[in-house]
DNA sequence: TTTTCAATACTTGTC
DNA sequence: GTATTGAAAA
């Protein structure tokens, strides 16, 4: 390999600065381990990265290293990392470790924004042309359901987000339509899965588009099918670093693999008890193999940890030990013992809100900032109820994550708008567009216009300025067209006469959308207004349309800095790489946390990621970690009663402290959590706490989520979840079908035949005896 | 075309 | 309980 210091001309620089008697500045600041990483340069690395142990740093300084001793250029260095967020910290760190910005990290980015960035060079080997367009989920979405309808399959059976997400989770995997497992095409539509991929890569191809994954894909089918061009990517990329390891899917892992191939100078910074992203294709088993395919590898173990205080790392690493097929770290702290981790029961929801509420202004008090003080969910209705506590309270919080600003409809649809007026080929742009503020160009007139597209073998536009000139379509839809098109036209010309700023107002202006919510007087109108403001306004810093359009495909966030001093509510998920002086974690219930679903979906490899879950939530918190959980919640408008996490019977005893609750609904210390007796729950069944949920359970208004109360199984049995107050045979009457007759129950979803002529599946609350 | 209503879903969510 | 979505009714 070339790591042989002495072939390369760069190395003699690195020679002599690699001689000097002091060490650099950058790396005084290192522990051993942490330094050593840094050095070990040449050749397979993989950093195991504990939370808290100076992960970022390294990776940084890393790079830094390489740059200072000259062993690489900026654009020769590849850094990859999963979000813009990772990719814009980097760089600003980097920037701030060598002095002045980085110029020149051309390739350093998101896997997906470098992966574009090579495609665009190389687009016609995979039969695209170099200016593609990158499709976000809505249009991949419309593309599915068109080719569903063609295929005539049932959507409602067969609904395209399953098919979408199959499709991912195949691309995620590397797996071309010919090469998805026949058992997973079955996976929809009786096996048709495959062939529907097949014919969505084909449409990707006509409309010069691909989605994210094919990104990677086409990527990785160019190196394998050109030897010379991965060969040149070689030669360039002397040195190839990996953020965030444990979260790479297969495709990801295998584009690694090509472009790591020859130098073999890749390290990997990762951490496979932070691996929080299996359901999106992430393989823990990319970190787990990452000696056996790279022999020779260096494996560092960055264990100090600078963050948490031993109580709650110790809490933390010994809910990990649960899990499996670790690789295994053993996180330790120099600081101070600190607080226990403190858990905590409560009778429902809304009073471990309020608690919680409490709890934050007393940590303020204390002298806490409030953006040091965070509250993190496994899922996300979680938080309304923190939402309305807060806002009563008067506590200022901001809620991270959300709908996308991207995402949203006003600004999908004027992206759609300038879109076509840089892409006139773009259909999905259009058929977004075409009656969008209403034109009174509706369903009919755009099935014409389709069928005449395909018909002329010509894009939508195309066909659009034909029909609009000829006698086929009706007046009105006609004179529509017409005006449109007219309209792209004339942008189109202006396009490169004017500041795009003020070409994209011009668009919103002229096209009727900004009238169009202007008019609208729903309550969130005036808010897509200013979304639309601020999407103008963010396109200043842009050279020009395509390059802003580019930005969005890629970037899809706009993140602006937050100063104000607010409480975070995230989700887990969310928190990831961030840490706060005092945490909360609620809702730490079975059922909730471990979730039912990833259970039920993915058994032990589910529950253990579920275990890790919790194990990026508490080694987030440097001072104080709160775990709480509620005796009943409300979910989907039900009461259910729940039992506390068996995460929570899994911290270590002496590193926990259970708090009594000053009411009776208090959490015992040396009761085994998941039972609902005596001892877990105050005094004595004769507790009002007790009463009221006796009560719901035999009102039939709380579920249970199973036998939760033993020897009172009878309560619960009367109360079977979606039972049916009908039977086969019963004359039912509904409100709309008229009177008829139960054929078929299906817990309390009946199949129900009506006089009127007819099945029709119904579920039981909107019937009626009669 | 617009409004209304039945039906459904409801974990996490980058690019 | 509630948000969203799609189809039927107006």
């Amino acid at each position: 390999m070339t790591s042989d210091p002495f072939e390369d001309p760069l190395d003699e620089a690195a020679a002599a600065m690699a001689a000097p008697v002091a060490e650099p500045r950058y790396l005084t600041n290192l522990n051993e381990s942490q330094k050593e990483a840094v050095l070990a340069i040449d050749g397979p690395v993989l950093v195991l990265a504990g939370a808290g142990t100076g992960k970022t740093r390294v990776l940084t300084t890393r790079l830094a290293h390489i740059l200072a001793t000259r062993r690489a250029w900026p654009g020769q260095i590849m850094a990859v990392t999963f979000t813009n967020k990772a990719a814009r910290e980097m760089k600003e760190r980097i920037g701030a470790l060598i002095g002045g910005v980085v110029e020149g990290m051309q390739w350093l980015g998101t896997f997906h924004s470098i992966a574009a960035k090579i495609l665009r060079r190389h687009a016609e080997l995979v039969g695209l042309k170099s200016n593609f367009t990158i499709l976000d989920d809505d249009d991949q979405l419309r593309i599915l359901k068109q080719i569903i309808e063609a295929a005539n399959i049932d959507e409602k059976r067969w609904p395209a987000r399953g098919l979408l997400s199959l499709i991912d989770r195949w691309k995620n995997r590397a797996q071309l339509p010919e090469q998805v497992p026949a058992g997973e095409s079955h996976a929809y539509a009786n096996g048709k899965g495959a062939a529907l991929y097949a014919q969505y890569q084909e449409r990707l191809r006509q409309l010069n588009a691909t989605d994210f994954g094919d990104l990677l894909l086409h990527n990785i089918r160019i190196f394998k099918e050109h030897e010379e061009i991965l060969a040149d990517y070689h030669r360039r990329f002397l040195y190839i670093l990996v953020d965030e390891y444990q979260d790479t899917n297969v495709a990801q892992y295998l584009w690694l693999r090509l472009l790591a191939s020859e130098r073999r100078n890749i390290c990997c910074v990762g951490d496979d008890d932070q691996a929080i992203y299996g359901w999106r294709g992430a393989e823990v088993d990319n970190i787990l193999r990452f000696e056996r395919d790279f022999p020779g590898a260096r494996v560092i173990r960055l264990e100090l940890n600078y963050r948490s205080t031993p109580h709650i790392l110790g809490a933390a690493s010994g809910l990990i030990a649960a899990n499996q097929g670790r690789l295994g770290k053993t996180l330790w702290t120099p600081l101070n013992e600190g607080e226990k981790v403190q858990v905590k029961g409560y009778w429902d929801g809304e009073e471990e809100a309020r608690a919680i509420g409490e709890e934050i202004e007393a940590v303020q008090r204390a002298g806490s900032a409030l953006s040091d003080i965070a509250v993190l969910v496994r899922a996300s209705f979680q938080m309304r109820a923190f939402e309305e506590r807060f806002l009563n309270l008067g506590l200022p919080y901001r809620v991270v994550g959300g709908p996308r600003f991207y995402e949203r409809q006003e600004i999908r649809d004027a992206l759609a708008y300038f879109r076509i007026v840089v892409q006139p080929d773009d259909d999905l742009a259009f058929e977004r567009i075409v009656n969008r503020p209403k034109r009174g160009f509706g369903e009919t007139s755009q099935q014409a216009l389709h069928k005449t597209a395909r018909r002329m073998g010509v894009p939508l536009l195309r066909a659009a300025r034909y029909l609009s000139e000829t006698e086929e379509l009706p007046g009105k839809a006609r004179n529509a067209l017409q005006t449109l098109v007219a309209a792209i036209d004339r942008w189109a010309q202006a396009k490169d006469g004017l500041p795009h700023t003020e070409l994209a107002g011009i668009v919103l202006e002229e096209s009727g959308y900004i009238e169009m919510w202007q008019l609208d007087k729903s309550p969130e109108a005036p808010g897509r207004l200013d979304n639309l403001k601020e999407l103008v306004r963010s396109m200043e810093e842009f050279e020009n349309l395509q390059g802003f359009l580019e930005h969005v495909a890629l970037v899809m966030d706009m993140e602006q800095r937050d100063t104000a001093d607010r409480v975070t509510l995230m989700t887990l998920h969310a928190a990831k790489g961030l840490e706060f002086g005092t945490v909360f974690l609620p809702g730490w219930e079975d059922g909730l946390f471990p979730h039912q679903r990833s259970l039920d979906e993915n058994g032990t490899a589910g529950l253990e990621e579920e275990r890790r879950l919790a194990y990026v939530g508490l080694t987030r918190a440097r001072r104080s970690a709160r775990v709480s959980f509620a005796a009943n919640r409300r979910t989907y408008g039900q009461w259910m009663s729940s039992i506390p996490s068996r995460f929570i019977a899994e911290l270590p005893k002496e590193h926990i402290e259970v708090a009594e609750m000053e009411s009776h609904y208090g959490y015992a210390a040396d009761s085994h959590p998941s039972r609902w007796d005596n001892a877990a729950f105050g005094s004595t069944y004769s507790s009002p706490g007790w009463q009221r949920a006796r009560s719901a359970v035999e009102r039939g208004m709380v579920k249970t989520r199973g036998p939760l109360i033993e020897g009172h199984a009878e309560l619960i049995a009367t109360s079977t979840p979606g039972a049916s107050p009908f039977a086969r045979g019963d004359r039912v009457q509904h409100d709309r079908f008229g009177r008829g007759r139960v054929t078929h129950v299906e817990g309390n979803k009946l199949t129900v035949e009506f006089d009127s002529g007819g099945e029709k599946r119904v579920i039981a609350n909107f019937l009626k005896p009669a």
